[in-house]
DNA sequence: CGTATTTATCATATTCGCATGAGAAAATCC
DNA sequence: GGATTTTCTCATGCGAATATGATAAATACG
């Protein structure tokens, strides 16, 4: 589903959001902790600061940084950069030209899907999933911050 | 989604569920008509012949078949001799060892969607999408013929 | 200033999906 | 049996994603 380049750079993200508040982290402590290589990571990371989701810095003590808070980190702004989401990519059948003026075989019951797909990317942020390690959702919305701190 | 082999798999089975009943249909004809690659679609409908989803004849007259209804052919049943769907590829994050007991930290909510993407190809069937080009669903049941043929 | 640390960048290798081309094997037709 | 049609199979090519290695550039520390 996702391409290699963009799930590293999702676990990576996923591991500096744990590490937030911290100093920065450096490429080689995260590359070695999450079995990523180096310099493919260095590259991944590099390309998340260009969009401003990271920042880094060189020298001793440098390394690299969220700059948005997780919680409005959406999945979709990490994985963006690297694989196609909406746009072309739309048709089951492959067509260049599929909408839905002019659909193929597929479209309609395929659309919605992809659609979900889509609405997952968008609306998850990476602290649903630090906070909520692998719950489906029901379990994860009774544990809610605004349920459980009253 | 899908590779490039799957969807010429999926789009020649369209094909040949159209032509249904007529005689074998050669490579050269499926290929022509969709512009697929020959001798990539040969060895594509060989390996559905394999799983006796196709009968193959050589020589004059001969050519590729289905062997069974479009009404009884899901289209999961097409495309996974070539891509993966259930077992390993479920984990967002790539795990290779990523259970329910054992879940990274999006397992539940992919899961969910992964579920709903294998459904789709599981139940949806051949039949379904060439009778019913495009629509979502909706007006498919209200152009069904067990309506419109009263 | 010199050294260590760390990112940035470039050149190259590896792997794999996709594709092409040339024939071998089987079936049909005369 | 010979010619034609068609699938089957193998060898090879190509390009993009993935990965590696070496080095340059920036920063910090003494």
């Amino acid at each position: 589903m996702l391409s290699q380049t963009a799930e590293y750079a999702l676990r990576a993200v996923l591991y500096l959001a744990e590490h937030q508040g911290e100093n920065p982290i450096p490429v080689d402590a995260i590359a070695e902790d999450l079995s990523i290589p180096r310099n493919y990571l260095s590259k991944i990371l590099h390309t998340l600061a260009k969009r401003d989701l990271l920042s880094s810095s060189r020298g001793r003590g440098g390394g690299f940084e969220l700059t948005v808070r997780a919680s409005g980190l959406p999945l979709l702004a990490v994985v963006e950069p690297f694989d196609e989401f909406e746009g072309d990519q739309q048709c089951l059948l492959g067509r260049t030209r599929c909408s839905d003026t002019s659909p193929c075989a597929a479209h309609g019951r395929w659309k919605e899907m992809m659609d979900r797909v889509t609405t997952f990317f968008r609306e998850t942020t990476v602290e649903d999933l630090i906070q909520d390690p692998g719950s489906g959702g029901l379990a994860a919305r009774r544990a809610d911050p605004a349920t459980t701190s009253s």
